[in-house]
DNA sequence: CTTGTCATAAATGGTTGCAATATCGTTACA
DNA sequence: TGTAACGATATTGCAACCATTTATGACAAG
């Protein structure tokens, strides 16, 4: 009984936008103008620019007083960035949270590695891997108790979760990845929290390698026509 | 010449609340009505209800679809998370920061830190020290060159600010702040980035642990009577 | 005396319209 | 020909008003 809830405009509108930036279908720098969104989702313009906050401070798109907003666009070093701080923190919540990760814990983040597994053959792929695999690294830190933390990394997620679409997108499907789940799985049931953060780590680093290269790939592309 | 900058109601909402959450004009847990702020800073709902937006991003205030704003309060345990954040994230800048340290870097960090002295004589002394430390230990990230990372750590910082205004309210100046302060930028100048992180990391956990004593202090002291 | 329902009040959420600001093309002038 | 001032236009910022939701309290039934 999932007890109706009344989302407001501005929540929805919050919703519809971050999914268009990070599936690309609003590309980077591209200008997000108050009216035409308002008259396209059919609501007024305060709901809209609510959104617009909301996701600068998600880090989405950059808001200029009387300038507009605008699609973040990130650059490799920002990229770099990201990644550097989701190898800092993450695998130190992990190693946190290991020793307290309940049976219960550990089922879920295995249900949601099982459905990591049959996401990468199906329709809508892209989208619902992504979402999966931020659900299942963050099923793995639910022991740490650290709720503040955990939004954050959500927010690094989030952001980096762009470039992650684009990875799978160009790369079809992630095996590498998987096989690197499937390890940590097995070391935060086994109780190793320094072997899993160990892991973890590696995993982040490579995923923000991988990225980068595409990213740099993409570029070369775009820049010799 | 300052290019005379238009701020608008909304971002000047923000700075007053901000400021007087921090000072503990507004105290945590009290209810932020949009009707009574709008009347009293004289500006209409919508500025006010923008401007809660972005505090609550801040992590300042609480904001419930139909429930209306509160300041945030923050208990031991998210002072804990908030201090090992810091003590994760600043020293790892601080180590990237070092090597690239130039002198004009140093110097406006060694001119904070002067003000900061003088600070402590004067009037006004806990809004502004608080302040000038802020920007001391930014300024020593300036060689970084992680302007994402830095954004967080200011996040971070402004939530701390609290406590360490509480602290320095009830403990009457920080001498051994100063000192440690003194020592860290020693060693920045030396180039000796690994001794200089390790330094911050120290300096961040005690003023960890002395904040956090500090409210377990007030704590026992509002329970018991 | 407790409890459930309904009406009323208060606060927030959202729409429309107007004012302020930035952008860009045009024109005048060096 | 280049540049600087200027004005038209588009876009954002803000205020006043209306709609919706939540909280409060009275009142009646058990």
């Amino acid at each position: 009984m999932p007890q109706i809830v009344h989302k407001t405009r501005t929540q929805v509108v919050v919703e519809i936008l971050r999914e268009r930036i990070l599936s690309g279908q609003i590309h980077a720098g591209e200008p997000l103008r108050q009216s035409s969104l308002a008259h396209e989702l059919d609501v007024s313009r305060i709901p809209i620019r609510e959104a617009l906050l909301q996701l600068e401070a998600e880090g989405l798109v950059k808001f200029e007083a009387h300038k507009g907003a605008t699609a973040t666009e990130l650059s490799l070093t920002q990229m770099d960035e990201l990644f550097e701080l989701r190898g800092l923190i993450e695998p130190t919540l992990l190693r946190r949270s290991v020793p307290n990760l309940t049976a219960e814990h550990l089922a879920t983040a295995a249900d949601y590695l099982e459905q990591l597994g049959h996401a990468l053959q199906q329709d809508n792929t892209i989208d619902s891997w992504s979402e999966l695999n931020g659900l299942f690294h963050l099923s793995l830190y639910a022991g740490a108790d650290r709720p503040h933390t955990l939004d954050m990394v959500r927010g690094l997620n989030t952001n980096s979760d762009r470039y992650i679409r684009l990875q799978l997108l160009l790369a079809g499907g992630r095996p590498k990845a998987d096989q690197e789940h499937r390890q940590l799985l097995e070391r935060c049931q086994a109780g190793d929290a320094d072997g899993a953060a160990e892991l973890l780590q590696h995993h982040i680093q490579s995923a923000g390698i991988s990225a980068k290269n595409l990213i740099e790939a993409q570029m070369l592309r775009s820049h010799s026509k």
